[in-house]
RNA sequence: GCGGUAUUGGCGAAGUGGUUAACGCACCGGAUUGUGGUUCCGGCACGCGUGGGUUCGAUUCCCACAUACCGCCCCA
């Protein structure tokens, strides 16, 4: 086998891609009861806009970035997640201007690339949906957020959905969490991990993130993010919550749930399953938070937003695992048989004919004999064969079987020519 | 980036340092001439991921590389 896919990526075949596009059309009618739009911005982007939005010590930016100089020597980057450029857009298109209403609501479907170690449902070359919600701080934007990313999990029939949400503060929150965390690690420093000694300084909040053993003790006794709050971050959180109940979304608090992108602030949320798929207890299949400096970070004005991310190729594996019937249309109404070598022009215009109609209609392209075309017919799940041979033709009719009751008929070709919905029902 | 396992025909899968590489599915052909889903018969890898090496001889042993899967890191 001389060629291969680049490592990390994958052919979508048909018998697949029928998945795909039921997730995607799913995705889009439940955006649109919320009102949300379709944006579509470049697969890549100048390095700058992720590195600056993600920040700088993020793990995509210091190790899972695909970038590269271009002929013009622009530094160029695949783009490793949805939000930065879509919030390019936003910025760029000047879309936070008073004739735009607000809040502005968007979403994206697409393929996004990250330089990972490939695993199953993580691939290089992988697809994400997303939203975006720009111009409003209301703790009620966030929660129409969440409902919307639950919704539509359900819609797709998973259960066993876990939605976990935390906040992260506003800026004062974060100053003075991390100053706590700093004074209560600091002393410890020797017995972290060496990963959490690493991130101690760069960035605290990830040491709670820490799976190592040796970090799990402090972990558990470290001070909470939620004494920290500021009054308005406070008030912010217990609006969420609030409203949750409201909708009546379950909902569990992990305070120190944490995200690997740094733009994150206030409400941050994850919708887990419990599904074996994608490895041991609860996993993440869906992720977002809301980010209210990042429009300003990337050049715009000071405007607040929130979103999540949805890993399709994750959902297709947990929708494999549990069982979840995609309708698929794999129904073909007719068949065109021919016999003989004079009945090639015939069949291929009855075929047409079908389908000009709207039909669907297939027919042999290789010079198969009756039986080899009608075990086609049988396999594409034909619901009438329709026969043509030199006596056929002869007298201008078909033969029209109903496969599954073997009921033959004549039918003048006229007719099928004309009156395609009369013959076939 | 680190570690482990794997790689045999279109697919699933057995197998051995030596001469014809099981079996199943799928596919193709046939069972009297123009009709399907069952059955029966026949066909279908000059080749065992790629490149080296060891050996009289390797698909079977060794090395490198590639890819996939699992774990770590991280994450969707």
């Amino acid at each position: 086998m001389r060629y291969q896919r680049p490592k990390g990526t994958a052919d979508i075949l048909p018998g697949d891609s029928e998945k795909w596009q039921y997730v995607e059309e799913t995705a889009r009618q439940v955006f649109k009861t919320y009102q949300f739009k379709e944006i579509r911005t470049p697969l890549f982007e100048n390095f700058e806009v992720f590195s600056r939005s993600a920040g700088d010590t993020s793990d995509i930016v210091t190790k899972e970035m695909y970038d590269f100089h271009d002929k013009g020597d622009r530094h160029i980057t695949l783009r490793p997640e949805g939000t930065a450029g879509v919030v390019r857009a936003f910025v760029e298109n000047k879309l936070y201007g008073p004739q735009v209403l607000k809040p502005y609501k968007v979403y994206y479907m697409g393929p996004m690339y990250r330089y990972e170690r490939p695993q199953s449902g993580r691939l290089r070359e992988f697809h994400q949906l997303g939203v975006e919600a720009f111009g409003s701080e209301s703790a009620a934007l966030d929660v129409e957020v969440i409902a919307m990313g639950y919704n539509l999990l359900n819609k797709f029939g998973l259960a066993d959905l876990k939605l976990v949400i935390n906040t992260l503060g506003d800026q004062q929150t974060r100053d003075d969490y991390r100053q706590a965390l700093i004074d209560y690690l600091e002393p410890h420093f020797e017995e972290l991990s060496d990963d959490s000694k690493e991130r101690l300084h760069k960035n605290p909040l990830r040491v709670l993130d820490s799976k190592a053993p040796e970090d799990q003790k402090f972990v558990e006794a470290a001070p909470s993010i939620l004494d920290y709050l500021s009054d308005d971050a406070k008030t912010h959180f217990e609006q969420t919550k609030t409203y949750l109940e409201a909708l009546e979304i379950p909902y569990e608090i992990d305070a120190t749930m944490v995200r690997g992108l740094d733009y994150y602030n206030h409400t941050i949320f994850e919708i887990m399953t419990n599904s074996r798929a994608l490895g041991q207890g609860y996993t993440t299949i869906c992720a977002g938070g809301r980010y209210n400096g990042l429009v300003k970070e990337l050049g715009g004005p000071e405007v607040s937003g929130v979103g999540f991310g949805l890993g399709v190729e994750r959902l297709l594996v947990l929708m494999d695992a549990e069982g979840v019937e995609v309708p698929m249309d794999n129904q073909l109404d007719v068949y065109v048989v021919g016999i003989g070598d004079t009945a090639s022009a015939t069949t291929l215009k009855l075929a047409q004919a079908l389908r000009t109609a709207g039909f669907t209609a297939e027919r042999d392209y290789l010079d198969r004999k009756p039986k080899a075309q009608f075990k086609s017919a049988d396999r594409l799940n034909a619901r009438y064969t329709m026969t043509v041979g030199e006596a056929e033709i002869e007298g201008q009719v078909v033969n029209l079987k109903e496969m599954a009751t073997g009921n033959e008929t004549q039918v003048a070709m006229a007719d099928v020519y004309k009156n395609a919905k009369q013959v076939i029902k």
